[in-house]
DNA sequence: GTGAACAATCTTGTATGCAGAAATGATTTG
DNA sequence: CAAATCATTTCTGCATACAAGATTGTTCAC
């Protein structure tokens, strides 16, 4: 979805309701009325109607027998898409370790170190420069189908849970974890790469999901 | 996008419109003119637009400075909607290993078994034989999520390219192929199963493509 | 008091109207 | 004859109209 030139108002649309929706104001199973949304925000119901049809697309909405309803999610469905993550960014540092340029893999130490500098109460830097991070081994992997298909799943969890900002012992964590996605990056190793980043992820989403028994990622 | 119980207009014009695109009938880079695809499936330019949001959604289509065309795809860029498939399929196979029932694993060699039987010109049950035999694997892999994006990545190009008529030989390759899949799965080697299958998705798709010099598959 | 039949009200799905931006093409000027 | 300017046409983006089906509420029979 890049490059919207038009679609102005659209757009808008489309961006207030998923932040509706993501933080939960507008609740799970709550029937979505296309008048009251066009009242809401002021426009009328075309943009609305096509806001919907987009929402359903990266399934934050669901049809109902009449009209659309916010898509709940069980515990173990967002464990799935997150396994779907997992797949994907695991697959990108796999294809960085094998065939990313060596300025690029440069790039993602870089970043690395860089963020190690980051004091713990700078939440901002904090998040921003692992976003930065993921995002250099994404790019390295070069391939942008791939790129978009993260970029997607993204839309649907990150602004759902609350950031929370993390201790210490959690950045130290982290910090080891990326420093082993280095390593792997640059020695080369596609299989350990893909291995860490797995790990990275799985430990990321374990720290502030809690899931019912029974229910456990790969 | 299961379970679409209204928009009985809408959904008949985005399948057709889709179909249209994928067997080429709209060509890359063609504008999409609202009024005219509206008078070609005599429908009003409603259905016709909600049905360019959903076919943006999913790839087909990118914004114009005005309007909509149909999206071009450079063979790196379906190059790397196959490795989108590669990542995640690879990743089912891996989790049917992990944590798939001894059922859902002895119906996947099951079907393997049966498809040994298929004759070499039979080439709807070769078809759709194999298209079980992965839907079997991915039940296994026991993720709804992820079995929704592998099927999303088939809206994509399974039309697309003609199916070919296999020889003879194509047809052991296969064979064998699954065969080695199964022989990980039932030996719950969740990581063979994953390259067993990867390799075997980077071949077929090696089978009818024929690449630029200088993009490969990782 | 409970349940069925029916009426009134909402809400959607589709069609159409309208203003403005973009593309097209004609006309003028150097 | 080429390029630029301006008028015309086309097409989109958003708003609104309208009919059909769904939902809700009410009345009436038992």
């Amino acid at each position: 979805m890049a490059g919207d030139i038009t679609h102005a108002i659209s757009n808008r649309v489309f961006e207030l309701l998923r932040a509706k929706i993501v933080t939960g104001e507008l609740r799970p199973n709550e029937p979505l009325i296309e008048t009251d949304l066009a009242q809401l925000l002021d426009v009328s119901r075309t943009p609305i109607r096509e806001s919907l049809q987009r929402l359903a697309a990266i399934g934050l909405i669901v049809p109902r027998r009449r009209g659309w309803a916010v898509r709940e999610y069980t515990p173990a469905e967002v464990l799935g898409k997150f396994e779907v993550r997992i797949a994907l960014e695991g697959f990108a540092a796999f294809l960085a370790a094998q065939r990313g340029t060596d300025d690029q893999l440069r790039r993602c130490k870089r970043i690395h170190e860089d963020r190690l500098t980051v004091e713990p109460g700078d939440e901002d830097r904090r998040i921003s420069t692992n976003r930065d991070f993921h995002a250099a081994i994404i790019d390295a992997a070069g391939n942008e189908q791939l790129k978009e298909a993260i970029y997607e799943t993204g839309r649907f969890y990150l602004n759902r849970p609350v950031v929370r900002s993390s201790t210490r012992e959690e950045m130290a964590l982290a910090h080891a974890e990326h420093a082993a996605i280095v390593d792997a990056l640059l020695a080369r190793d596609s299989q350990r790469a893909e291995r860490e980043m797995r790990a990275h992820i799985r430990r990321t989403f374990l720290m502030f999901q809690r899931l019912e028994p029974g229910v456990h990622l790969a």
